[in-house]
DNA sequence: AACCAGGGAGCGT
DNA sequence: ACGCTCCATGGT
């Protein structure tokens, strides 16, 4: 589902392949290609990254790796519902979150697919219907946050206009939003380049590949990310994030290694 | 049976 | 400014 259309993408011979739902006879994509960032010149992004060993495996290895361009309400509430749950968690969380309370989107196949439910939605049930998508102690915050923004006590919209700093302090006015949540959609749905949210993974990566042998604070390690990976550096954890996951992390889990 | 998970709030110092 | 604990829930 992407901005509430149906949408089947296929891997395919010399490209990605779209079926969607239309009515009209010229499509128009527009949507589509924004969502996918098809407009950004991937190889010069990555030519952008700092060429140490270490990025040039991340590039390598994740070969094509893109970020998207979400929509702000859905990203934002579904990173408020990230915080100490597994990947795989948070997916069923948002499943369950759109199933309930999304609406019902017919797909070519007869199938029915749900939205991401909106913020008058979300602000209009109670913090046990929320609870009940599995959400525990963030249930209040996704309320809290849905009824700022109908409030009109930040303004999601406005956040595109701002400066990074200021965005990102705006946005971690939000309950349960720190410094990570805003980062990740600044740089998911707003498009900043320069945000580099530091979650655990990242952490890791950044103190094993960079700080072999020391002990820095993560002040420090903020200091590194803002200077050191350029002006795509948004990109650039993405693909340190993936390599770690992807490469890195699983080795270690064979490996028998302690978090 | 403990321990952990794409963090953050609310304490204490 | 830092460090610590708790938070709810499911998986290992």
């Amino acid at each position: 589902m992407i901005r509430g259309r149906w949408v089947r993408l296929a891997d395919g011979r010399g490209g990605i392949t779209a079926t969607v739902m239309t009515s009209a006879n010229a499509e128009d994509w527009t949507w589509l290609i924004d969502y996918l960032e098809l407009n950004v010149n991937l190889s010069s992004v990555q030519q952008s990254f700092p060429a140490d060993e270490h990025m040039k495996r991340a590039v390598t290895e994740c070969r094509g790796l893109r970020l998207l361009k979400q929509e702000p309400w859905e990203c934002l509430a579904s990173f408020i519902l990230s915080s100490t749950k597994q990947i795989v968690q948070i997916q069923q969380i948002v499943a369950l979150l759109c199933e309930r309370f999304g609406q019902p989107v017919r797909s070519p196949r007869a199938e029915t697919w749900f939205s991401f439910p909106s913020i008058d939605r979300i602000a209009a049930l109670s913090e046990a219907e929320l609870r009940c998508c599995k959400m525990g102690f963030r249930a209040p915050y996704l309320k809290g946050t849905a009824e700022m923004i109908l409030r009109g006590e930040v303004n999601l919209e406005s956040v595109r206009t701002m400066d990074l700093a200021t965005a990102r302090a705006e946005l971690m006015r939000f309950p349960g939003v720190g410094r990570k949540i805003a980062d990740c959609v600044l740089l998911f749905a707003y498009g900043f380049q320069q945000a580099f949210p530091v979650d655990v993974w990242v952490l890791k990566a950044i103190k094993q590949l960079y700080f072999p042998r020391r002990r820095p604070n993560g002040k420090k390690i903020l200091r590194f990310t803002e200077s050191y990976f350029g002006p795509n550096a948004g990109y650039a954890q993405q693909y340190i994030f993936h390599y770690m996951r992807t490469r890195i992390g699983r080795v270690e889990r064979r490996g028998n290694e302690k978090n």
